[in-house]
DNA sequence: TATAACTTGAACATACCTGTACGACTTGAC
DNA sequence: GTCAAGTCGTACAGGTATGTTCAAGTTATA
């Protein structure tokens, strides 16, 4: 808990102990991270297996989430927050294309990971808090195609959200060939890249060639 | 049952009973139809709740199924055996990208639903059945794929099975787009096809603009 | 060290889904 | 019209998941 509403820290729904002995502050550590684990690999993994998984009793458990959507809720905050301050520290500037390049090789196991808990999520969480959960992630990215598309080197006949869900889609594509075996770690974020840049180059443009990405750059290595 | 296995129709698993009586056809049909609905809805859906969408009672669906997977077994084979007939109609000769193009035109809301049940499917049947019944839709987009490569209207820096995964999850996207209301149906196949051919586009090469499709084709209409 | 917070396993109540069995009723086919 | 085939509702068994309660044991913190 105090993992989302920790604005004003003012009313806990638990009773007034503001603060939790370290044990139990341990505890919902590992329940939460277990909790991402199995439900990112099974959306319906139960309480008893999160719980187990964690290290911990499953009467634990119920002591600090009163029910399962707690649990899910807390762990799909937690992936997100993560995700996103990974992704802040990505230079989104300078050309859209590298910047996009780049935003997918920092994201794209992020996405596919977050993505798995999403599904447990839709079935769990109300729908406004999945868009409140999911607002600040896209946001970006919906910044860095619009800059794109103003800058005339990402095409503009087709919707924002659009071209935002085509990029999500293609990172979670790439996670499911590599769990068929049809595809290594190392070649997805080349793939997606090489996809997503034809996919949102603008009719009539010559589609980019495969970068060699920051080989040669000027903002990476030493001098 | 029997709409899988009807080559030789000569060893059906239930009792010697060859022909059904009408009445328990019409049952099954229901059953088959709800089947599909529902677990394309939701791939957890209970036999209680398809029964109850079917119009018949739980009892009679065990009566012509004996277990869960055995339902989940005819919906899938149902729905791929129709989306197959239907997609054998469509012209996938001449320019790549006009018969990508009818292919997704014919396809995109056949695939999403096959792909919903697919969920349900991967949960209940075993893996090598369901590579059996999707082996056939794919081939023929692999095949149209490959004759796109060898002409070099298609890229070929990326695999195949990549560029027809790329394919349906851009497909599934669209049907998500559907369900969230940012996307209506009738611009689905337009955006698709844009999305797909943009990235079909060997580096290098101007993606095509939005043809109007075939407005003023020569093999289409009448003269 | 003393106390309150925390953890634990076992047990309980509730609910749902699966699959099966029964007796009574309706309907199709001959 | 007859009779088997099909259907229906109810009820049972076995399984699993969710929450809750309880009486004990353990551990952090003051």
């Amino acid at each position: 808990m105090g993992s989302s509403r920790n604005s004003t820290d003012q009313k806990p729904p638990t009773p007034p102990a503001a603060t939790k002995r370290a044990d139990a502050r341990r505890s919902i550590e590992a329940i939460v991270q277990a909790a991402a684990v199995c439900l990112g690999r099974n959306p319906e993994a139960s309480l008893s297996e999160i719980a187990r998984a964690a290290g911990v009793g499953r009467v634990t458990l119920y002591g600090h989430f009163s029910s399962r959507a707690e649990v899910v809720d807390a762990a799909m905050s937690r992936a997100l927050e993560q995700g996103n301050e990974a992704l802040e520290g990505v230079d989104l500037t300078g050309d859209p294309r590298r910047a996009l390049a780049r935003y997918i090789e920092a994201s794209w196991h992020l996405v596919d990971q977050a993505r798995a808990l999403l599904v447990a999520a839709q079935r769990e969480l109300p729908p406004g808090r999945i868009r409140e959960l999911h607002a600040g992630p896209a946001a970006r990215v919906e910044t860095l195609v619009a800059r794109g598309r103003a800058e005339g080197v990402f095409r503009t006949d087709l919707p924002i959200s659009w071209m935002v869900n085509v990029l999500h889609a293609v990172m979670h594509s790439a996670a499911e060939e590599i769990r068929a075996g049809r595809l290594t770690s190392e070649h997805a974020a080349g793939h997606i890249t090489a996809t997503a840049l034809a996919a949102f180059t603008p009719p009539g443009k010559p589609v980019p060639e495969a970068g060699q990405d920051s080989a040669r750059g000027a903002d990476d290595g030493a001098p």
